[in-house]
DNA sequence: CTGTTAGCGCCTTCAC
DNA sequence: GTGAAGGCGCTAACAG
């Protein structure tokens, strides 16, 4: 049987009043007292009881980090896990556990509530939102704080915290870029079109196109799904058409990958018959043939931001409903 | 305020005790007290306190999916997403939640210890376990039934269950094929070599060739990390070798498909000048230029059979100590 | 079949 | 500063 506050209590000669003030560490203890409670929880190698103390606190010291992601998609994008290293960093500080929930059929998604609703975690940041995905919604309807990485096309969903950056600005400064360098018809790889990064990028794709005084055509622009296979199909698409392209901006390095397989595939060269440039600066953006020019994001300081929001949100602070960060190019060398 | 038992058992005319056997679904119930108290539990939308019922069943329904890894390599490597999609889909049918954890720092081990401790988890499954990983002993010594995939180096946990392939004999199988079609000088790249999995694997590889009168030579083996670059790296090495290496058993896929990126770079030609055989069958072995021979690994077969191993611990069962599953080569293009 | 009765382990007023 | 006492919401005997 493991050790118990009642235990420890004895062992150390006090109520369990005291004992429990010591271990909450509560300032109205005697030294002597102290001493001898945290002794004697060493000795006996005692744990608080989590359902114990949850069932009187009200709180489960557990934070969800779900990703709402239909297929696996969720483990093969480096961006994810930079967000759950940056959330980690300042969860942890605060001696919070993170809870790791996939979720991807409606069962899960009643599951989810339900795990919520029965006091299992006080908080939940999601990234990676669809445009139909209700979660958020529904915890934030249960009094579970939330955060939301990008915001979220669910109506219901406008007023939760997020945090994002410009992705709009990002995908502009990328495809000025494109047009600076003398390209002539600059298309567009997207992501899934019920993602608000996505749309916000390809915003900024036709923003620019506009500014530069040309008409961003529907036939540029071909719609990936985040992944490299999603980035090497649709490039394929826009190496069809003709006149050719010699320039293309990226929703994600991910699909940038691809797309540089696509023209390598060709026996093109890039950046010479087409410059691409990507969206996100992950670890592999560097390693590609050529290194992608990128708009880089603080992906970790994302998650660092997220985190916070919802430590503030759990002492009762009102957190910033939408904390922006910077993005900046990375030129490298295929654009 | 969320209802409680008491509160549906007054709706429903009933004592709180009989609620409580209608929602455990026990037998003893009449079919009208029954439906009352569902009708009252569905109109005050009632979610059993998930601490309550905790503390007394001394159960928390929640098995850690535990992944111990420095870095996050863990995110690039679809295997892992593959085994727990298997996981999830046993434990999701006995309602069991997934509580995803990434161990890296003695912080964290020590955070687990306590969470489990705690009694915040039932069970714990391991996967990419390195030789000095003690968590899966230190969990069983509280109790708590524990799975891995793959064995463990750690001495003691050698009595813990396991659930593997036999790595020895698909990598004798794939270095065989590479042989058997003529090559002349049979390289490797291993795995990390403080990982069961690696050693098995790199020991099939000598035995292939001592099978086939063959010395394998230290320098034909470069060790790899299991990741894309690590492969990419260690091709490179071998690379070097003269008389030139003209087939490589490469440890996993990750890493051979760096390799193959390695045999490009040179503007060599594979399988012709370098055939590559690769380890694991994950779904990039299918897209890689050109496709991969591979040893063939039933991923998500090893997630539910962890699971199920897990849910029979629990039910008090003894869990079978070591499961093997099988491997078959995948002929592709790449040897 | 059902209600009554005890706690599960802990935190937190409330008196001292 | 410290102890006594109550109760968080639920399940599990134990009687009826």
């Amino acid at each position: 049987m493991p050790a118990t506050l009642e235990s420890v209590a004895a062992a150390a000669g006090v109520s369990r009043a005291t004992a429990s003030r010591v271990l909450t560490g509560s300032p109205r203890v005697s030294e002597s007292a102290r001493e001898r409670v945290l002794a004697a929880a060493r000795e006996l190698s005692y744990v608080p009881n989590a359902a114990a103390r949850s069932l009187v606190t009200r709180r489960s010291d557990t934070v969800a980090f779900v990703v709402c992601e239909p297929e696996e998609k969720f483990f093969s994008d480096p961006f994810f896990s930079t967000v759950l290293k940056g959330a980690h960093h300042v969860l942890a500080a605060h001696s919070l556990q993170i809870v790791f929930v996939v979720v991807s059929t409606d069962e899960d998604r009643d599951r989810l509530e339900r795990f919520a609703a029965g006091g299992h975690v006080d908080a939940a940041m999601f990234v990676s939102l669809h445009g139909s995905e209700d979660m958020p919604t529904r915890l934030d309807a249960l009094g579970v704080p939330v955060v939301m990485a990008g915001r979220s096309l669910h109506p219901g969903a406008a007023s939760l915290p997020v945090v994002d950056v410009d992705n709009a600005q990002g995908a502009v400064v990328a495809t000025r870029r494109l047009l600076e360098r003398g390209c002539r018809r600059v298309a567009t790889i997207s992501g899934p079109t019920d993602m608000a990064g996505a749309i916000d990028r390809l915003d900024g794709w036709r923003r620019a196109l506009a500014e530069a005084g040309r008409t961003p055509a529907d036939e540029d622009v071909a719609e990936g799904d985040y992944t490299v296979e999603g980035g090497h199909r649709a490039m394929q698409r826009l190496l069809d058409l003709s006149p050719p392209v010699d320039g293309v901006f990226v929703a994600n390095d991910l699909m940038a990958a691809g797309a540089l397989r696509a023209v390598a595939d060709r026996g093109l060269a890039v950046p010479d018959d087409v410059a691409v440039a990507g969206f996100d600066d992950i670890p592999i953006a560097q390693a590609t043939q050529p290194p992608l020019t990128t708009v880089h994001q603080p992906i970790e300081d994302l998650g660092r931001t997220m985190a916070q929001s919802l430590v503030a949100s759990m002492g009762g602070e009102r957190a910033p409903l939408h904390v922006r960060l910077h993005t900046h190019l990375v030129v490298r060398a295929s654009a």
